[in-house]
DNA sequence: ACAATAGTGTCTCTTAGACAATATCGA
DNA sequence: TCGATATTGTCTAAGAGACACTATTGT
């Protein structure tokens, strides 16, 4: 008996009212049926190339988002975790920008701080702290917040995402030098955030071959 | 259809001749029997409380090792990875010294550099280089490689470790700096690593309350 | 005493943060 | 012109690496 019941959870986060929310789901079926949760759903072999796959399909069907960054997060499993008995879930997270969910997502799906979240069903209110912390660990040392904002974006409108993630201000000056080392960010010329009665910013956007789902620099401080 | 082929594999890794090894074993049933590949097994939902559990059974029973750390990789599923057709493996990785291979390792089991195994069964190839990647990444900013350090050590034993970790040398007053920043360690009084025509060295051990798997200080540079 | 490596003090250079000057908008 | 924020230059402080000196062993 080694065939279990195995699916995908997907945590999807946007950054809302000045914090990271999650989005989730009414469940349609028992147990917990009526209950908010993660949108998450069976694999289906016949559909689904990988895992990754069938979490794109959930993510697509349950919420209506194609989500330009989506990564493993970790496998959540055991006996404790079902009321129906021993399960497993991978478990993605994705992160879009605010309007992409105005846009884009379903009537059906409500977003809710993710740091505060409580009770939900199964072991999602621990999986939803472990993609908060995942997304907060990589986004002090790498790019990944890029995610958060739209196409295009302004320094200092992406300096405010980082500080929100970090709960922490940034120096200007560091942050600016740091973006520049990554090397990932161009300036649409000519192309300038007016608006205020102020000095309009540059608006900057990621260079072609960092667009789609590509991977990460990790670690930038270290790639000189 | 969603009950799936769900596996644990471990990545079972040491430092052995200046380099990253991990373990492999013949298979015994077909697929590929007699081919070298990874421990792994069915998960069994009966026995095992969850996937890690199922992968320290695992490790227990096929190569005899109970790794002081082990930690989560990823889960790599799929189609094309079985030859049977859809499957699923969430993988572990496990660092243990020399030593402890020597002394409790099962015959069967053989060591073969990490960065260089080529053509193994199934997507095994994949996922020891992603398990390398990992424990490569990790070194360079955590305490992780004193796992693949014996209970005792001395400093410059385990500066060589991170050394053949990271490929290349290291600043011997930062190196120590970072390890006391760390406050993981004790010294062992009275103990020096004599037998050298030259001065001995401290032994250090891990502090009691690191000793069992525990969560390492990530990200340590900025722990202050 | 000498060779060899351990352990430590200190200097310098690199890098991150503070401060501040300049730029450009709307009113 | 003024107020506000963007952008950039520069100074300073903190941290990493280089260098070198002292410590302790076996021969």
């Amino acid at each position: 008996m080694s065939d279990i019941v195995s699916t995908v959870d997907v945590i999807l986060l946007t950054l809302k009212d000045g914090g990271l929310q999650a989005a989730l789901l009414r469940r349609d079926h028992e147990p917990y049926a009526g209950v908010l949760a993660l949108p998450g759903g069976y694999i289906h072999p016949e559909e689904d190339a990988d895992a990754e796959a069938a979490a794109e399909r959930v993510l697509r069907d349950k919420t209506g988002i194609v989500s330009p960054y989506l990564e493993q997060l970790a496998t959540f499993s055991g006996r404790g975790r079902d009321p129906r008995g021993w399960s497993l879930s991978v478990c993605y997270y994705a992160l879009v920008p605010p309007a992409l969910i105005e846009s884009a997502g379903r009537a059906e799906m409500s977003l809710h701080p993710a740091d505060t979240v409580r009770g939900l069903p199964f072991d999602h209110t621990r999986i939803i702290a472990a993609a908060v912390e995942r997304v907060r660990n990589k986004s002090s040392y790498s790019s990944l917040p890029v995610y958060l904002c739209g196409e295009t974006f302004t320094l200092p409108q992406l300096q405010a995402v980082y500080e929100t993630l970090l709960g922490e201000p940034l120096n200007k000056v560091s942050f600016r030098r740091k973006i520049a080392e990554f090397g990932i960010l161009e300036p649409v010329k000519g192309a300038l955030a007016t608006g205020g009665a102020h000095r309009p910013a540059q608006i900057y956007r990621l260079k072609q071959r960092f667009r789609k789902n590509l991977s990460l620099t990790d670690r930038g401080l270290n790639t000189g």
